[in-house]
DNA sequence: TACGTATACATCGTGACACGACTTAATTGC
DNA sequence: GCAATTAAGTCGTGTCACGATGTATACGTA
């Protein structure tokens, strides 16, 4: 039985090994390039006004279902987050005219959210530059999983 | 002229073109695959009593050119934040005793930043659930870029 | 039909985090 | 020696997520 540290009764009981240097190294690298992508992501976001809970949000919304409209609680799940934070969400995303809620008429419970034209705008800037961005770094990203290991 | 690899079109209308659905699609496909990872890698974290931010930063300060340490404007750097937002960082990873400031006696405007025991305690076990997360979703992120176009 | 329960969403208070603007302290460059 | 620069920290504001809670609407069943 390894005891890499004192008290490690609650999880993780199977390989709690201490990393090597070179595994912490790589998980080190891996959350830069993260980051890398994330910072121009979040960047490009700005450049339009928009945050990135917003671009992913409006993505969402956007791709769900090949143009099905989403509920709240839909885009909570896509977004793995809580309801409440979806509708929080929402409720900045209406007031940035960037979609419309809309009672769904089949079940006046939910909430469909409804891309505006000036969201549905800006979500096709935004995913041009990500487009060109992810193309450019592909190689990064790949990198970082055919050298780690094995 | 630089030579982007894209022959699609002229250069001139590289960005001024709607993305198509399936471009779309393929963006959201892999925003989800990193919510997926991420959503994990904050359970993990919240699991050991961490957030991401403070995960990132252990790791940095941890791996930083060989053990050498860093100091508040270098993981600014590192984490490609602000100083101010680093310095907070680390005055909140202070508090959750993770880390410990030390002025830099040869320069005593730098704050260097020393992770505390239990700093590297928390770090290797969010370290090795990750290194087993990564692995087995190696083939998740390796699909985003084979299969969304060449 | 009536009514309790489950569901979907919204609201409120709190905390982590990032930022701009500003301050403080130490170093540097003449 | 002293102004300019640099490193770090502080303050106020905004985004975002969450738990706890509230409020409709739908449903199940007696």
């Amino acid at each position: 039985m390894p005891l890499p540290s004192d008290q490690d009764d609650a999880l993780v009981v199977e390989d709690a090994r201490q990393p090597t240097y070179d595994e912490f190294l790589a998980l080190a690298n891996f959350r830069s390039t993260l980051r890398r992508f994330l910072a121009f992501s979040e960047q490009a976001a700005a450049d339009v006004g928009l945050t990135m809970q917003r671009y992913q949000a409006l993505l969402v919304i956007k791709t769900y279902r090949a143009g099905e409209h989403i509920s709240v609680g839909e885009l909570a799940e896509q977004l793995m987050t809580r309801d409440h934070s979806a509708a929080e969400l929402v409720s900045r995303l209406v007031q940035a005219k960037l979609v419309k809620r809309k009672t769904d008429p089949s079940d006046r419970r939910r909430s469909l959210v409804i891309m505006t034209p000036s969201g549905d705008r800006c979500l096709a800037r935004l995913a041009a530059v990500h487009l060109r961005e992810l193309r450019a770094s592909k190689g990064a990203f790949l990198n970082l999983f055919n050298v780690g290991k094995e």
